[in-house]
Formats: structure tokens, sequence, C-alpha cells
DNA sequence: TAAAACTTGACTAATTCAGTTTAGAATGAA
DNA sequence: TTCATTCTAAACTGAATTAGTCAAGTTTTA
């Protein structure tokens, strides 16, 4: 149940590319000697970001990765989807990647005790994560998990 | 942010095995039946549920696995920390296994914005997987993510 | 005693993870 | 124009994990 490092270096990274919202590009080794990552796998995260319409690029020598939207329109349910796929634990659960337990003998009947707890631990890590915004980062604020 | 399939067939085999509990041990062959699972695979996940001290076995052509505590004794938590180690998104917010985020440049001033948003990701998947009990499952008992 | 059942450990193929390498294309300053 | 600087794209790698499989036991009881 971990969130693989690329989810954990993009949200650093983010957190750099928000501080510099609405000012020059960042470079990616500025980036990455900020948040120690390693520039090439950066690069590699980077790139997926953009390609997925987060961030924009310039190239050249005055150039750099920026924000494409303000960072209130970004949540750390969509950056983590981007890099490690759906939240769900279980496929049979997920609302972006939902995916039909095949060996399940509870599957067809849609009365599956597992799918009924997984379910609110699903949502329960959407909830947080969908209403995290990167500008939220900025203000430490913090979302509770439960009132 | 997937659990494995260990722990999905750890979480089925233990649906049977709470039907059963109070009653004679079941056996490998009819658990592995009747929810679909390679039986040399259960195998492997029912040795180490008995290894860690939930499961009991007999040998012997009478034997089986049984419940070694009472279903209500026994949560979705333990079970999935014993397939899949710790339950915390990353190991700076886990509580069972706690690991410092050595490249992470807040780390030490402890007002990471990551570690803030998923300490409340981790609260969340625990708050639900320790109150859910084996017990639950056979009651179709569905708890709420939030009230 | 022999069949039925659990026990142990090693083995494997396929995939994913974390990162590196290489080659190329755009930008702008000299 | 030329050239260093920067991003772009893709292939490549070694280690680890996943999802099983296999083989050779030991224990129990009919
Ligand atoms: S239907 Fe998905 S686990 Fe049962
Ligand atoms: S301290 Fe763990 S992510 Fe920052």
């Amino acid at each position: 149940m971990k969130f693989s490092k690329k989810s954990e270096y993009a949200l650093r990274a983010l957190i750099e590319l928000t501080g510099q919202y609405g000012q020059p590009p960042l470079q990616r080794h500025e980036i990455a000697k900020r948040q120690q990552i390693p520039i090439e796998f950066l690069e590699q995260i980077l790139l997926t970001l953009k390609n997925a319409g987060l961030l924009g690029s310039r190239r050249g020598v005055t150039g750099g990765y920026s924000l494409i939207k303000p960072p209130q329109d970004i949540t750390l349910g969509q950056v983590i989807r981007i890099l490690d796929g759906p939240l769900a634990p279980i496929g049979c659960v997920s609302k972006t990647a939902y995916q039909k337990c095949s060996d399940c003998p509870y599957s067809e009947k849609k009365n599956c005790p597992i799918q009924n707890a997984m379910l609110g631990v699903r949502n329960a890590i959407a909830d947080i994560l969908d209403n995290y915004k990167l500008s939220d980062f900025a203000s430490g604020h913090c979302k509770r998990a439960h009132a």
C-alpha cells in the first residue's frame, strides 16, 4: 500500500513549482538540487506531468518547467493517479479504472464483503486526496481525516 | 496503491474460516475450491497467517485450518499488515513501521507538507481497517468512511 | 501401513521500480 | 551563424516484488 518514489518526487517537485507560480519557469536542475532528486529520474517525472497537461515547458537557455494551471486547481489525487494509477486498493472499487474481480465468488451477486470494506477505504483516500490542492501545501493546511 | 493478491486471497479464505468458527477445521483444498484460489499459493498464505498467530492447524486425515481466536478479535488491518506490510502510503507516517525520509528536505524540520497530507490518508485507512472485524464480514456490516 | 493432510524451502517467469544512458531538437546569447 | 544550454524521447538496466509452482518432507488416523 505504498506510493511509489515517482509520486513522492512529483509532489516534492510540484511544491517547488507552486512556489514559483506566476514567475519565470524553474529549471530541472534547480528542482533536482533543492529537492535532492536524481536529475534524470526527475526529468522522466516532469515529462509525464507535462504530457498529462499539468506542466508547461520552455527550451533553451531561459527555459524550464512551470505550472500551467493555478495551484488551487491541481489536487494530490490527480497527481498520484497520473504516476501511480488508481487510488483504490482493489480494482472492483475503483471509480476511475473499475475492473471486475474475475475470480471472486461474490463478484456476481454484488454482496462481496471485501468489496464493501474496500469501497470505504477507497472513498476515504479519495476524499482526502481529491480535496487537497497544491495551494494547500503552501499554507501548511491540513485536511482532517474525519471531523 | 493496490493490495496484493495475497491479501485478497487471505481475506477470502478468512471469510470461509469465519463461517466455520467453532466447528471442525476446514481443509485447504476445500477453501481453495470454494474461493477459486490456486491451492499451493493458498497454502503459503495460510502458513503465513498461522505463523502470525491467527490460525491453528491439525495434520492428518481429519486435519485442516481453523481460526485460533474469535472472529470479532481479528481486524482487516491485522491481516493486511501481515501480508502486505504497513498501511501507510509513505514510511514517515507509519505508526507500525516508521521510517524517516532520508532525502526529503522538510524531514528534519517536521513541517513537511507531504507528510501532513499523507498522515491524514494513513489515519483514514487505519481507522477503517483496524475497526473492521472478521465478524463484520458475516453480518454484511459496512463501516462508513465518514459520518 | 498407507492415504490424507499439513510443512518447509527452493524455484521460476513476468512484471514493476528506480534509475541511467543515449541521441536529438529547440532556444537564445555571442 | 554558431554554440552552449535546456528540454524531449526512447531505449536500456539491475534489483526487487508478485504470483505462483514444485519437490521432498512430517504427522495423523482410518
Ligand atoms: S468482488 Fe472484488 S473482491 Fe469480491
Ligand atoms: S518527511 Fe516524509 S515526505 Fe517529507
